[in-house]
DNA sequence: CGCGCTTTGTGAACTCGTGCACATGCCATC
DNA sequence: GATGGCATGTGCACGAGTTCACAAAGCGCG
């Protein structure tokens, strides 16, 4: 259930304005799904909405947290210190939410013993000491796509098993790796598209185009 | 589609390396899916194959190219100049692929002027001109969750109808505004759910731990 | 203490995407 | 020029995921 996470997020901005119950209607409006799916979602976790109030905020959040396996920390290790991962180690928002960058390497000797965001950056070839010393179980993909299937085998020799990558390439790992791709361009192209086809039929987007606000626009 | 810009991006690639011709199940097995898939996202386009032979790269290349509105750039503008917001600009991969950063701004008089990717920062204020002068329709959120909204209305008022958005927060736009969130943690918080499970459930997981090289893994 | 209102949890219908299988059509070889 | 083989394009069935609709179940008010 990747919905999961989306909820949680909500949960705990409400938690934190001082609110103690919500409705699955009030938590579908602001996740921008339907009510019917948040309640089915939610009872895939068992039975912990009480008929007629709703959800109790804090526990639900707890029950969430379990569920993903977010008792504990993740330690994630970051494959590449170029641009994008030395923005991903800078990143205050992942240690926030539980995945501290445990170590980040990188095959250029230039870039090693440089400091981003609390970390040092090691050679490559101290990956598998670095994930064996700090049991790290995900790795971070963010080298240039030549690379990335060599960080990938790497990695898995290492004995991470889940991996999120953001090379534009798509990996080949063994059976019962989990793997995620986070392609940048890919999303900038799937808004081409829509801006695209915006401008091939402006009389059907002149139909819909009454600004209504708080409504939410498409997001297929 | 969502899948066509992977294609289009593994197109790209056989081109170079001389590839002329490709089935739909070499198209398949590189983009990791179903052979029957791409063919029917393919035809979706048109029929732009030839039976017995395979597509002709280049031209598919071409037709998925005009079908993503990618005949142009498409300049974006980044909000928020902060780790994120710089990583972004200064990340080669945007240009390269025909969406140029044309503009980056932040409501941090200390980070105006500041240099990052080739674009100067300019204040959140000239949001409106920049949008304006360079005809610009896509717009990037990297503010933090806190100001990601108000980034959101300011770029609906400046003419910008797509929004990509790195901040964790639901944004609420007019109607015909399309908006795609990437959330860095949300891919996190999945992986650590697999390995959550993983973690669970070791006797099947065993019986899948043969590494078959080349095989892919879980991407659910 | 009972009644009605509200909201959950879930069975059932439905829709959409996926994958199979096969007919169609093109190229190459003889 | 005909024939065989190969890959596309598509009709059809299956299944996952989604939505509807309603019964069960708490809470508050009279």
């Amino acid at each position: 259930m990747a919905r999961l996470p989306a909820y949680l997020q909500i949960l705990v901005e409400q938690s934190a304005v001082g609110i103690e119950n919500i409705s699955s209607e009030g938590l579908a409006e602001l996740a921008g799904v339907n009510a019917a799916k948040v309640r089915k979602d939610l009872s895939y976790l068992g039975s912990y909405g009480t008929r007629g109030v709703g959800y109790e905020v804090d526990y639900l959040v707890y029950q969430i947290r379990r569920e993903l396996g977010l008792e504990h920390d993740w330690p994630v290790v970051i494959v590449g210190a170029g641009n994008l991962g030395q923005a991903l180690a800078g990143y205050g928002g992942f240690n926030e939410r539980g995945f501290p960058v445990a170590g980040i390497v990188d095959i250029d000797p230039d870039k090693v013993d440089a400091v981003v965001g609390g970390a040092r950056v090691r050679p490559l070839d101290e990956l598998a000491q670095i994930v064996a010393a700090k049991r790290i179980s995900i790795g971070v993909i963010a080298t240039p796509p030549a690379a990335a299937q060599d960080a990938a085998d790497r990695l898995v020799k290492a004995g991470v098993t889940s991996i999120l990558n953001f090379a534009p390439v798509v990996l080949s790992v063994p059976v019962g790796i989990t793997v995620r791709k986070v392609d940048l361009a890919v999303e900038l192209q799937i808004l081409s598209y829509h801006e695209q086809r915006r401008a091939l039929l402006p009389q059907s987007a002149q139909l819909h185009a009454v600004p209504v606000s708080g409504a939410r626009g498409v997001t297929a």
